[in-house]
RNA sequence: GGUCGCGUAGCUCAGCUGGAUAGAGCAUCUGCCUUCUAAGCAGACGGUCACAGGUUCGAAUCCUGUCGCGAUCACCA
């Protein structure tokens, strides 16, 4: 049992012999730097049950528990705050017997769970990934990783948007004016050579458009007119209808795309376990209407559309299928889902990674779940984020104004690698051990720069500032790292001993109750689908650290005792490092 | 207009289910490398927590309203 345990059980005691209430829970919190102790009960609530003032009532509790609990060395009381100075061996005792468990904080599935789904990324594949795509796979995969740590089974996966009406847009342009250009003969990443046809087109139409305004058109009629759209749009049915022609462009095409995407996926460090294409589900989710519809749970328009009625819910009717039979986004998300828990027998919920753009389409689409009588639609969420835009508005990539995904990681490994150079601390490095370094800096610095933030909040990103190397910032972080790595290259004795220190000092004791609470942290975070929760806890814990190092000789202190303790701590603080960042997706290096 | 989200220091952000004098980083200023990596540490400066009410012993946090910003409200995805 852990001491706070213990201390609610004897406050509860103490109150029942004192005033013979009986109390249902005791309030408590770490006590702030400011006072003498280290844990806090707050008095106030109990005075509801308790007539008395809160000081005397604190004191009297005070005194019963320095009495009773041999762990409470002393007490004060400040206003209703109940400060309660613990003894250090509790703090020494805790972190004896965690030394040695490299899990630590980490939780193992519990036999009968149900798996998580984690669905993130799902691109478009006419267009290169940038920063907006950036942030929702890292989101994706750290809430993937952090709720594995907490004790679940998680699978991740994506469904690919590799067909419609954007896709033909770019294979148009490509037979147009792309004179049978390819990866291979221009050196393109062919998300980026596809990425450049998608323009491409934008222009020609933009022309066609402007020309056929000279000619007399509205611009309404011009926009629906123009001859490259309408054979666009011509491309789509010879798609759907299998014309071999077209289905060998997309194929060849997309897989350019596919074959760019995994390089930016192994640069950004990020996987998944299953794919779901569009052009595979896109016809799903109509039986399940079919079924809707015998339950109730939608309703025929004389047209033949299909509709929800969610106005219950306090929403709109909603089109779950089209007057000509054909599904809309929502009969593909319906059918998906269903899918997905057909493939994955033992998923019990789902986690969609989109933009809060989709808010209501989520909220719709769980509710139409629900509807259908699922067992699994109560366990829905969608992880929804901010956008990334910048200074000058949101990133528009006809305008020119995106971040590229690519473009982005070379930029960051090289800035790391100037600030390196300059510091110049890596002798006996070689050229490709430096690179890889400077890679896992730059990388890392965007990575928590991007996950440090609220999923929710949207974030403006200015590239003229760009990312932090410096304050709270990856780089920092992993400086600290280093320096525990650092400490362990040098310590040339044996440290495997637990130690029983007299007394530890403030910073020490300030580290071990801040490991006390990680287990905590990853259990809220995966509660609340935010790696901003780990990177906030992992930067308060290393500003600690650096606290603790620059005021205290490590191996230079002289008794043995001490100095091994100090190693000890400096290797679990750096285990706790590396293994909180990994929940973010994020390396670190051994040097910088 | 309806709905949802956001609004905390000059800037970027923390602030857990309501708790003590609202915290960090950047920027500005002062100290600290002959000692374990200074991408660091110690300190100074900086606040009407958008505004107005309400609930409470106690509100940045919960409720209501107002203002501002964003998103969304397609037989698009």
């Amino acid at each position: 049992m852990d001491i706070q345990q213990h201390l609610e059980q004897q406050v509860k005691v103490a109150l029942q012999e004192l005033h013979e209430v009986s109390l249902e829970s005791v309030e408590f919190q770490a006590t702030r730097k400011e006072f003498e102790g280290d844990i806090t009960i707050v008095v106030f609530p109990m005075l509801r049950q308790v007539k008395t003032n809160p000081v005397q009532l604190g004191e009297a509790i005070g005194n019963y528990l320095v009495a009773n609990v041999s762990e409470v060395k002393a007490f004060n009381v400040v206003k209703g705050f109940l400060n309660l100075v613990i003894d250090d061996s509790v703090y020494l005792n805790f972190f004896n017997t965690i030394k040695d468990d490299e899990n630590f904080g980490c939780a193992s599935p519990k036999e009968g769970d149900k798996a998580v789904m984690v669905e993130y990324s799902s691109p478009n594949t006419n267009k290169p990934l940038h920063l907006g795509h950036i942030r929702n796979n890292l989101l994706g995969y750290a809430v993937a990783e952090i709720i594995k740590a907490s004790g679940k089974k998680v699978y991740k996966t994506q469904i690919i948007n590799d067909r419609g009406i954007h896709i033909c847009k770019s294979m148009l342009a490509w037979q147009r004016f792309g004179n049978g250009e390819t990866p291979a003969s221009s050196g393109l990443k062919g998300d980026k050579l596809v990425g450049n046809y998608y323009v491409a087109f934008d222009i020609a139409y933009k022309e066609e458009i402007s020309n056929l305004i000279a000619q007399g058109k509205t611009e309404d009629e011009a926009k629906k007119e123009a001859p490259i759209l309408l054979e666009a749009q011509e491309m789509l049915r010879k798609w759907e209808a299998g014309d071999e022609e077209v289905v060998s462009l997309w194929k060849t095409m997309n897989q350019w795309v596919y074959d760019g995407f995994e390089v930016t996926y192994k640069n950004l460090g990020v996987d998944f376990d299953s794919y779901y294409y569009e052009s595979n589900t896109y016809l799903l989710g109509k039986d399940n209407i079919e079924e809707g519809l015998a339950k109730g749970v939608f309703f025929k328009k004389e047209d033949g559309s299909v509709w929800c009625d969610l106005s219950d819910e306090g929403l709109d009717e909603k089109l779950v299928l089209r007057s000509d039979g054909t599904a809309v986004y929502m009969t593909q998300d319906i059918g998906t889902a269903i899918q997905r828990v057909k493939d994955n027998a033992d998923v019990g919920g789902m986690i969609y990674t989109v933009g809060n753009e989709q808010d209501y389409h989520f909220k719709v689409l769980f509710l139409i779940l629900k509807k259908l009588g699922y067992d699994w639609a109560d366990n829905l969420h969608h992880l929804s984020y901010g956008m990334v835009d910048l200074p000058s508005g949101k990133m528009k990539s006809r305008e020119g104004t995106v971040v590229d995904a690519d473009d982005l990681m070379v930029e960051m490994t090289s800035t790391a690698r100037e600030i390196s150079q300059e510091l110049g601390k890596l002798d006996g490095y070689s050229q490709e051990q430096k690179e890889e370094l400077y890679k896992i800096i730059g990388l890392g610095a965007l990575k928590y720069y991007v996950l440090k933030v609220d999923p929710k909040k949207r974030i403006l990103f200015d590239p003229k500032e760009s990312v932090d190397f410096n304050g709270n910032s990856g780089p920092f972080i992993m400086m600290a790292y280093v320096r525990t790595k650092s400490i362990l290259r040098k310590t040339d004795f044996d440290i495997s001993q637990e130690v029983k220190v007299g007394e530890i000092n403030p910073k020490e004791k300030q580290l071990i109750k801040q490991l006390q609470s990680y287990p905590d942290v990853i259990q809220l975070a995966a509660k609340n689908q935010n790696p901003a929760l780990i990177a906030n806890y992992v930067y308060d814990f290393v500003k600690d650290y650096n606290s603790f190092y620059q005021s205290v000789s490590i191996l230079g202190e002289s008794d043995l005792n001490i100095k091994t303790f100090r190693v000890q701590l400096s290797k679990k603080v750096g285990e706790v490092i590396k293994n909180a960042f990994s929940l973010l997706g994020i390396n670190v290096p051994e040097r910088m």
